[in-house]
DNA sequence: ATTGATATGTTATAACATAACAACCCTATG
DNA sequence: CATAGGGTTGTTATGTTATAACATATCAAT
C-alpha cells in the first residue's frame, strides 16, 4: 500500500523497533480487556494484530479480506464488529479522512488522538494535540465531546522526493 | 433535518441575520468567480444557494436530490463534481466526520476551517482555531498541508434537552 | 470550419457501512 | 440436567457514499 518503502516502519516518522511497538499493544489489549471483562476473541485479537502490522490506515474491506485469507470470516459485519469492538475499547482509532483505521500508538491510557498522515507513502503518526477549539466552544457556549484532529502533508522521507 | 427546529438559523449557534449570511455568500462567490475567470455556472450557483439555506451539513445525494427536483440533473457526478468545484473555489468546506458539505461563512478570504457539530440538531458552526499540530509537525519534520479539525457535542440549545 | 478548453450528461461500478435475523457458545440459576 | 440469557459470530440483503470512463454540448480562438 505504501509507495515508498521502508526497512523500518516508522513511528511518528521516525525508524523504531516496531515489533517492540506490536508486542506492547498486544500486551496492553490483554490486560485491558481481562480488567474489563471482555472478550478478546480471536477475531477481535487477530484484528488487532493486523492493524499492528504498520503504522499505515487499513480500511475495513483490507482487513476484511485479510480475515477472509485466514478463514475467520468474510461478510463485512464481522470486519466492522471486530473494528468497532477495538475502538470502543481504544485500541484502535478510526481516521475519518482516510475511512480508515490504525492500531493506536498508546492505548494504556485514555486519550484523544490527533494525526499527521502522509499523503504520499501513507504513513499516519499519532500525535497529541492542545484542544484546538476549546476557545470558540467556551465563547459559544458548546461543549465539545470528541475532536477530530488530522492534519495532511508530507513526512520527512517524502518531502525529499518530487511531489508536485 | 434537524431534530430541534428553530426559527432563526443560528451561525455559530447564536441567531442572526441569515438572509445577509446567504447574500453576503452569493456576492462574494460571484465576485471571485469572475476575478478568478472560472465559470459560475447555474448547477454551481444552485448547490451553493441549496447549501446556504441552513447552518447544517448536506450530504451530496441530499444536494442531488434537490437538484434532481429541479431538473438540473439526477445522477451522482452532477453533484460531486458541483460541490467540487465549490468546495475548490473555498465556497464550500467538507466535513469529514459527517461525510457532507456546508457553507463556508467567510469565503472571502482563504482559510482553514475548524467547525463544531452539534449531535442532537445536526448544526455546524465554523470557528477558527490554531494549528493544533504545529508543534508535533515541527519536532517530527511533518510538513503539514491541511488539517482537518471538526468538534463534536452539544450545541447550547441542546444542552437544555435531556441527551444522555 | 477546426480545434481546444470547459462543462455537463450518462452508464456503470467501486468503496464504505449497517439492519436484521439465525446460529452458536458459554455460564448461571432453578 | 435443562433451559434461559448474554454475548459473539455467521449470513443475507441492502443502504450509502464516491468515482472511473466515455459521450455530448458549448463556446471562444485560430
Ligand atoms: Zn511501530
Ligand atoms: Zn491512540
Ligand atoms: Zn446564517
Ligand atoms: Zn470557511
Amino acid at each position: 500500500m505504501a509507495r515508498h518503502d521502508k526497512s523500518a516502519t516508522p513511528l511518528g516518522f521516525a525508524a523504531h523497533d516496531h515489533t517492540a511497538c506490536q508486542s506492547r499493544a498486544l500486551a496492553t489489549a490483554d490486560q485491558l480487556c481481562a480488567a474489563r471483562r471482555v472478550q478478546f476473541t480471536p477475531v477481535r485479537r487477530r484484528v488487532l494484530e493486523i492493524l499492528l502490522e504498520s503504522h499505515e490506515a487499513l480500511g475495513a474491506y483490507d482487513v476484511l479480506a485479510r480475515l477472509n485469507a485466514e478463514g475467520l470470516g468474510s461478510k463485512p459485519p464481522v470486519a466492522y464488529r471486530a473494528l468497532a469492538f477495538l475502538v470502543d475499547q481504544g485500541f484502535v482509532h478510526r481516521i475519518e479522512r482516510l475511512n480508515a483505521f490504525i492500531a493506536c500508538a498508546d492505548p494504556s491510557h485514555d486519550h484523544s488522538p490527533a494525526f499527521m498522515i502522509c499523503r504520499a507513502c501513507g504513513t499516519v503518526a499519532e500525535a497529541h494535540a492542545q484542544m484546538p477549539l476549546g476557545d470558540s466552544a467556551a465563547r459559544s457556549g458548546f461543549q465539545i465531546e470528541q475532536t477530530v484532529i488530522e492534519a495532511e502533508g508530507l513526512c520527512p522521507d517524502c518531502q525529499e522526493v518530487r511531489t508536485p
